[in-house]
DNA sequence: GTAAGCTTTTACCAAGCGGTTAAATTATCG
DNA sequence: CGATAATTTAACCGCTTGGTAAAAGCTTAC
């Protein structure tokens, strides 16, 4: 008995990596709907199906799952920026940019509530995460925009409040899908509201961008 | 002593009228930086200055306050919507829209972040109050859209995912504050970022929506 | 002024919270 | 198999939570 913790023992069993991915996947779930200080462990261990102490085991607090699940989120998240490439050609860049956004906001909603929750609130918990590798991301892209609209090959403006643009038009419809949702009614109840989105959307950019 | 509450007689105090303000002030704060659930009646109290039991004299439940501050804040949200004018030139209605919105994501976050939270975590409370009055509003303000971009007017897209697009871009600047400033460093602390917002997506939806 | 009603405070409660302890159970490996 | 380590459970703890009871203090209309 006495336990010091699997983590202690830096190996990592088997059980140790389904039990920890089986939290993380229904912490998601709950911080997701009721943001870090709405959700309870005793939510997210019923979720997983195990009980509170159990789950206690695998994370030494709640902090510590919500801490590891923004982690994640934070890096597959900005997946498509880091892809937008200098040398590609710049309308077709912008518009796969967006089309994957929006795939990831149809197909990772809960990522995408998770991470809103977390700003919404202040970001109290990423403060650091978002003035460092963000901020250097977005500096870096946002040059890469500014080049291209220096060239002649998109109309000028501010690069990031275009970059802001895509992301909330984007999010927008896996953070206020319930309103979405019903203002559409029933019409749209499937994925047809992507697609009318994707169309929208690459329309407005694409000749917003386009010099004149 | 024995007290009936005071809604219970119709007539409504100054002290009454005077509280309530306070209180719904107060919660303002704090519901929209920690959502409904993760916040607490205590720190809406310390908050508006009086103790717990004083509060719950005014208001009943925790809900009710949200209630009350939602309804509201509904209201005067929809507003500029509300003033969208069909026999208006389209090109300045549009624009128009754009700056007030912009504006009030200036100059109501809190209001803005309210309803985010609320909408984000599933609109629980106020369901109704989407499929009913604002569905009607945005379906109403499509028709002038869609008539509009059929005459030729603006260029032809799809009205509803036009007004998410207006929405989501011009609250981000108030929902997603804390990583708007993040990313934009120093540079933009005052309401510079306000005005650089304002004048590109002007010059994205003026150009984005140009007929060609 | 005073009586009635309105407002505030003090003291309290049951339920829910994040987290701990220690013992019981199960998996792993020689 | 048997021992050792990993996992799960039951019982519990102190604090916070939303909300109540009742009495004390204050306003207001007559």
């Amino acid at each position: 008995m006495a336990i010091p913790r699997a983590a202690k023992t830096q190996r990592r069993t088997r059980i140790q990596e389904e039990k920890e991915e089986l939290i993380l996947e229904a912490a998601l779930d709950v911080f997701s709907q009721n943001g870090f200080r709405g959700s309870t462990i005793d939510q997210i261990a019923e979720a997983a199906r195990m009980s509170k102490p159990n789950l206690l085991y695998y994370f030494r607090t709640k902090e510590a799952i919500h801490r590891q699940l923004i982690d994640r989120v934070l890096t597959t998240w900005l997946e498509p920026l880091r892809v937008f490439d200098a040398t590609g050609d710049p309308e077709s860049e912008i518009r796969s940019y967006i089309r994957r956004k929006l795939e990831m906001a149809r197909d990772f909603p809960r990522e995408s509530r998770l991470f809103a929750n977390e700003i919404l609130q202040g970001a109290p918990r990423i403060e650091e995460e978002l003035k460092g590798p963000l901020k250097e991301l977005v500096d870096e892209k946002a040059d890469v925009i500014r080049t291209w609209s220096r060239a002649g090959k998109i109309a000028r403006c501010d690069p990031y409040h275009l970059i802001f643009s895509i992301w909330s038009t984007t999010q927008h419809y896996a953070d206020f899908d319930v309103q979405v949702r019903a203002v559409l009614g029933q019409a749209h109840s499937g994925d047809g509201r992507f697609e009318d989105a994707a169309r929208f959307l690459e329309q407005l950019f694409m000749d917003g961008l386009r010099v004149r």
